[in-house]
DNA sequence: TGCAACCGAATGAACGTTCAATTGACAGAT
DNA sequence: ATCTGTCAATTGAACGTTCATTCGGTTGCA
């Protein structure tokens, strides 16, 4: 029921997605009361989804500098593993769903809670300069995003060599000296 | 006529342009083949003045880490100062008419061409690590738009010491040792 | 027998687009 | 000055399509 959101959200009707999803529309508006509610849970979903691919495999016995390319990285692949998913949260970020989801919860965008943890501990652990986590959060997010999307739309190839010149750079900004 | 593009392409009916700019939907049919041209044209005029925003007053004769920095800036400053054409430019490059739009020029998103010369140029008088440009960019825009769009959420005020934080890990991360 | 899951044709609203009619500006002729 | 023909600019009611949503009916399991 995922996979045919690359269409974007209108032009995705509700037939077409009964139809990818081998049922009958009734029965989608049985189990959700609109479009609006599918795609805030289907939101809700892709954003847990990612959450768990991310940190579960955090493996807390590495040292921190190694904790943290092993997180970008995992960002960077659930991406690219997961376009469709990809495609789909940012698009749905930039739409003014976005603004309806962050009413109802007080989460932020890609699920930051666990990478501002993540980050502040860094800073616990003087692996990370002091400073505000949403600028921290920002520079890391928006390097992986925008990676993603350079992949995504074939202008860079997604090599371990292209990563960790990327993580390279990142990882320069945020360290301490 | 820019203005209304808050509720997003499909949340904003033609009728709606119509009024919001004080002329008939005849009017705009006599312009704009479809809908569909003239959110493509929005965006190339958006792009356009981006672009000239930000590269009009670059000052060569300063070194090129103050270049670096100004040019970030302005990046920065034209999120926040025109947030509807940022809100705009964002939808549409996670839509599907990013891609159109694609096969239509040959540039990249962000109106790169400039940028990437730029980056060259760090390259070549040896202020900028030897990095494909892709990556170089994918860094430098990431940052730039996820920092706007924390701003534009209100998670980060606008401030002259959290720009200069961001920019201190940008840099950082990209500079030459 | 009851009830939840499921179905999909029917409904009505909303939208992009069309087009016949109107306006207004301008040039040349009178 | 006035008239006249031309043509681009403008108008918005009307059209046809598409879409989200509804609902009366069916299935299958307990």
């Amino acid at each position: 029921m995922l996979l045919i959101q690359e269409h974007g959200f209108h032009g995705t009707p509700m037939s077409q997605i009964a139809k990818s999803s081998d049922v009958a529309i009734g029965t989608i508006y049985h189990y959700f009361p609109s479009k609006e509610v599918l795609i805030l849970q289907l939101y809700d979903y892709c954003k847990q989804q990612m959450h768990s691919y991310i940190f579960d495999e955090m493996d807390k016995s590495l040292d921190y500098k190694e904790q943290f390319f092993l997180v970008f990285k995992c960002f960077c692949s659930f991406y690219r593993d997961h376009t469709d998913k990809f495609s789909f949260m940012e698009q749905f970020y930039s739409s003014p769903f976005f603004e309806i989801a962050q009413s109802k919860t007080s989460d932020g965008p890609y699920e930051e809670n666990k990478l501002i943890d993540f980050l502040l501990r860094g800073i616990e652990v003087n692996a990370l300069k002091k400073r505000d986590v949403c600028i921290l959060s920002s520079a890391f997010i928006g390097v992986a995003v925008s990676f993603s999307k350079s992949v995504l739309y074939g202008k860079i190839k997604f090599e371990e060599k292209q990563l960790d010149d990327l993580i390279d750079i990142i990882w320069n900004g945020v360290k301490t000296t």
